[in-house]
DNA sequence: GCCAACGTTGGC
DNA sequence: GCCAACGTTGGC
């Protein structure tokens, strides 16, 4: 999942209550569907810097709370209000509470990723890859881990 | 700050 | 249904 630090960052999210957070403003269809149909109890995701420097992995969470209406859209005071779907009476986003489990000791930058032939097919390095929410495959998942060393948080 | 890539909108 | 115009994302 990736975020933008200064919207809100991995260190946000370690100082969150309970280090949990709901993922809420995806306005894509693909990272909602992603989220709505992939995102289990128990899975583990990769929280990315994007936009930011520099850009990376910082960190793993822990899907605590599949897909949920997010009420955002409806919340005209939220930036990411969507009145469209409001004057439809329909909400068609959702979001998901992860919950952070472990930080790198060493993140996993973007120049690291590129670097690692195991890596270098990750969505996230393809050109024009905007998604907000990617899958990963197993193999890339254990190799980053590798890389970055993750302490658990207690 | 630039701009390529992408998704969405809306005129036709 | 096509596609040009536009807004956004995000690496660089």
């Amino acid at each position: 999942m990736k975020s933008e630090p200064n919207v809100f960052s991995f260190e946000d999210l370690l100082k969150a209550p309970k280090k949990t957070t709901h993922w809420e403003g995806v306005r894509n269809y693909q990272a909602r569907n992603l989220m709505r149909d992939q995102f289990k109890l128990g899975d583990l995701v990769l929280f990315y810097h994007s936009n930011a420097e520099p850009t990376g992995i910082f960190g793993v969470c822990e899907v605590v709370k599949e897909a949920y209406p997010d009420s955002s859209a409806w919340d005209s005071k939220n930036k990411y209000f969507d009145s469209d779907s409001k004057k439809k009476g329909i909400n068609p986003w959702v979001m998901v509470d992860i919950k952070a489990v472990s930080r790198f000791s060493i993140p996993v930058l973007r120049d690291t990723l590129k670097d690692s032939s195991a890596l270098k097919e990750m969505l996230v390095l393809k050109k024009g890859s905007r998604l907000s929410v990617q899958p990963v495959t197993e193999s890339e998942f254990q190799h980053i881990l590798q890389l970055g060393k993750p302490i658990a948080i207690k």
